[in-house]
DNA sequence: CGTTTATATAAACTCAGGCTTATCCTTCGG
DNA sequence: CCGAAGGATAAGCCTGAGTTTATATAAACG
């Protein structure tokens, strides 16, 4: 329930965050944001209903258009998971590792301690 | 670089969800987390490196066991992506959605406008 | 009604990425 | 030194999920 797995499978998905930063702003038809994102109108659809069924979107008829918006409880319920991970303790142990981390290079390779 | 891609893709896989909860009440080394999680051991070694390449943990060595722990940053940085998010002027219409969306049925079908 | 527009759905293909198995490297214990 | 423990890495397999292409539904329009 307050496990946001399935948010956060949605949302690794590029182009439907693309859709969500696009519909950010208010509401937007499936042709909106065809040709505002340049994906294929099946791959829209498919993508706003995968948004649906998490419950990032809601959809609204208007005539033969469907007018899709945001939600806000799921990011409301991600944001509440990710905040009981912002007390850890770290500090200094930042500071140093951003000394020694060059990412992929190790060159010292320094093993020390014990 | 304010791009969360690659933190929603890390973690958007659940075994690497699940190594960063354990990792949570501080740190762990390679064999604790394989015997906690049940997970392979080069299954866990590789998450930890996609972990660790995306910045959510750090590796601290003693002797010939790796000891991981998370770091804040990452976090830091999905919270405020999705902060964005929380001012949306939704209201009653969620309200008025819970009535109607009884997931894949629309029974009233109005349509209307233009 | 017939056609066009807007969207959804289905089927087939493709590929990234996770899992398994095997092997290597390093460190510790005797 | 030698063997074993702890991890990392590589190779190959396999499934999930996104894309493409084609078609179905539904509403607007004449």
């Amino acid at each position: 329930m307050p496990n946001p797995s399935r948010a956060f499978q949605v949302l690794a998905e590029p182009n439907r965050r693309r859709i969500v930063e696009h519909l950010r702003p208010g509401e937007r038809s499936v042709g909106t944001l065809v040709s505002e994102l340049g994906i294929s109108q099946p791959g829209v659809s498919r993508h706003l209903r995968i948004l649906h069924r998490a419950g990032f979107v809601r959809v609204r008829a208007d005539g033969q258009r469907r007018l899709y918006s945001l939600r806000r409880e799921p990011f409301r319920d991600l944001e509440a998971w990710i905040h009981d991970y912002q007390d850890l303790v770290e500090a200094r142990l930042d500071r140093l590792e951003e000394l020694v981390t060059s990412e992929g290079a190790e060159p010292p390779k320094q093993g020390r301690r014990r």
